[in-house]
DNA sequence: TATTGTTATACTCTATAACTATA
DNA sequence: TATAGTTATAGAGTATAACAATA
């Protein structure tokens, strides 16, 4: 894959490469009829615990709108649970069941060995580094 | 933007930093009645020279078949020049026009300014790091 | 009055299938 | 037979507007 790589700005790189980890994400979750956004909210309850759906839409960055249909369909297959808060009614709290955190840790292994795949041409230290880059980035973002 | 950073991996934070990076464009480049993939096709031409349409394709990480539309919108408004590649009938060459370049070289002005605002979290050691990464990573995927 | 979740809807982006013209 | 470009179209993703319940 030829890139434009030698006047490509970092907001262009991070999308074109994007696109590609979501490509190869959403053909390895199609096998399990789930869509990328869908094992990031998984993934997102899985590290922030219990959290209210607006939180889980800031995680993974789609909007609250577009975040009901997506817990929905994670909320009829047993996935997550939503429930109450009791200190502000207005506010749901979703919360990963068994049968959820089991099927993440599944897909987990699965998503690494195909993001591995993706990364091999990147020297392990240099894809610690941008990991680190990334992750710090995304918390400033 | 809080995201889950401690357990994401390094293509779902390219996703989210994608797409966050991709309505940032979106939403400056609206004014210019242009989509994120236009502008990249200009930019691509402007690198590569004029180019067969399956190159910028590959370069902009672009579907062919969604690349027809994109080429289309900005042939007909003489930003890009369409010409038949003598040596091989079948093929396409693109090159941007007098007004496309000049138009790229305002947009890219504009891109850059939105580009450092999301960057701005970052050092700038940092930032030529991170851009460093991502276009060697570009190179190999 | 502001916020959380929600619906309906329109719009954009991407992918599946098949055609044409050249090679 | 294979490839570059194209069309049509369905599906997935995203954004605009407005509403009910609660704060």
């Amino acid at each position: 894959m030829i890139l434009a790589v030698e006047t490509a700005t970092t907001g262009f790189l991070l999308a074109r490469l994007g696109a590609e980890a979501r490509r190869r994400w959403s053909r390895m979750l199609a096998e399990h009829e789930l869509a990328p956004h869908h094992f990031a909210v998984l993934m997102s309850l899985d590290t922030a615990g219990p959290a209210h759906q607006q939180r889980v839409s800031d995680m993974i960055g789609v909007d609250p709108r577009n975040t009901v249909a997506l817990v929905d369909l994670l909320h009829r297959r047993g996935l997550v649970a939503r429930g109450v808060d009791a200190a502000d009614r207005r506010r749901t709290v979703l919360s990963l069941t068994g049968p959820g955190a089991e099927l993440l840790g599944r897909l987990r292994e699965q998503v690494e060995t195909v993001e591995a795949a993706m990364l091999a041409g990147l020297p392990e230290p240099d894809r610690r580094a941008l990991h680190d880059l990334l992750s710090r980035l995304a918390a400033t973002v």
